[in-house]
DNA sequence: GTCTATACCGCGATAGAC
DNA sequence: GTCTATCGCGGTATAGAC
């Protein structure tokens, strides 16, 4: 009676991937704790008993999505980005934009980035992982940057870098995350433009204290 | 037996106070769906009956308190700014000693953080409430000192506040918030000497695009 | 005004048929 | 390997005594 390899039995992975699409949905829609494995069973159009099958328990479920989209370095972007052979203001400007456009302007990552945060002290591995997979290559890849163009005098690259990245991250959460764009408005291009002279300028102040 | 106005009767403020205490307690160290009535009412000390008879439900307990803690502008730094006539690069550095030693230090402080953010996406008016009262003070006060210190000659002050406050947070974001201080080490010295001068230092860059 | 006791529901997780 | 059915617990919210 067993066949020599059956097309409708006996199958995990697509399952897998249904389950992890569902719980997606349901997590980023609702968070950890408000998310029930009812809905993420519904969602995925598989049963409860299928879902703790493929994973051992809610946290590992959790767990496992966070993680995967914490690697998925696709899903930012994170790798048009040595090819440019601009001049250092347009290649930070372009930098720039397409963090705010391409990262920033997808809800589903803005809801990413609140889970993230808002899970990091139950999830503290999680966000780990976030900023290692994430944050660090950013990081360092300024930071590179800025060291391999001696045409721009920066003091410290790393500082200059945590500049760059924290002013952006400081702008989309008050204008995306948090819903604030109105109560403290500020300009994309504004910000851009004049940000790139904080960076790019910044020498030794000749006032000492 | 009955005294002309009891004391230990009739009285609802003191029971107030406690839920408000017993909720803070709880709800900052499970989060909002985490957080079971039946713990709020046995950490205030009250029964959960006393609860529903003071907040009209869960969310609003939760929105009473939060929306309470984003007003407590006493909470951070905010009034012992404008009292120093440093030079500017002395009062920008305490300034930001005080967000970091006040502000990231306190525990509780990093878990408001967390929650007002996890929860933006379904409590958006408390997320407003606390750029309202926090954020934008914040960057108000430090728009105006750069405007009324011409000794400084940064070309758009709005923008120099940003990158001032940005480059901070992100900085607690990642040390504190995501515990993330040994994946991308900065020290905290070393970030604030040179923020200093990437904030005021900032002319036209000569080389226009 | 505050308590105890309870109604009612949905949760995470599992047992057993197929 | 996946399903249906169910267990036990803990949730929010309320009714009624005092």
């Amino acid at each position: 009676m067993k066949k020599p390899k059956s097309v409708e039995r006996e199958l995990s992975a697509e399952k897998t991937e249904a389950i992890l699409d569902g719980a997606m949905q349901e997590f980023l829609a609702h968070g950890y704790a408000a998310t029930s494995m009812d809905k993420v069973a519904a969602t995925a159009g598989v049963s409860k008993a299928t879902v703790y099958s493929h994973f051992q328990d809610k946290q590992g479920l959790f767990s496992s999505l966070m993680q995967r989209l914490a690697s998925k370095k696709e899903l930012f972007n994170l790798q048009k980005l040595q090819a440019v052979q601009d001049n250092p203001a347009s290649f930070l400007k372009g930098f720039a934009s397409g963090m705010l456009d391409n990262v920033a302007a997808d809800p589903q990552m803005i809801t990413f980035l609140r889970i993230i945060i808002g899970e990091s002290g139950r999830f503290p591995e999680l966000a780990r992982a976030f900023v290692q997979n994430i944050e660090k290559p950013v990081l360092e890849m300024l930071t590179q940057y800025f060291v391999s163009h001696p045409e721009i005098q920066v003091q410290d690259p790393e500082v200059a870098a945590r500049v760059f990245v924290g002013t952006l991250v400081h702008f989309v959460l008050l204008r995306d995350v948090l819903h604030s764009g109105d109560i403290v408005p500020m300009e994309r291009d504004r910000l851009l433009n004049n940000l790139v002279n904080h960076v790019i300028i910044a020498k030794t102040d000749p006032n000492k204290t």
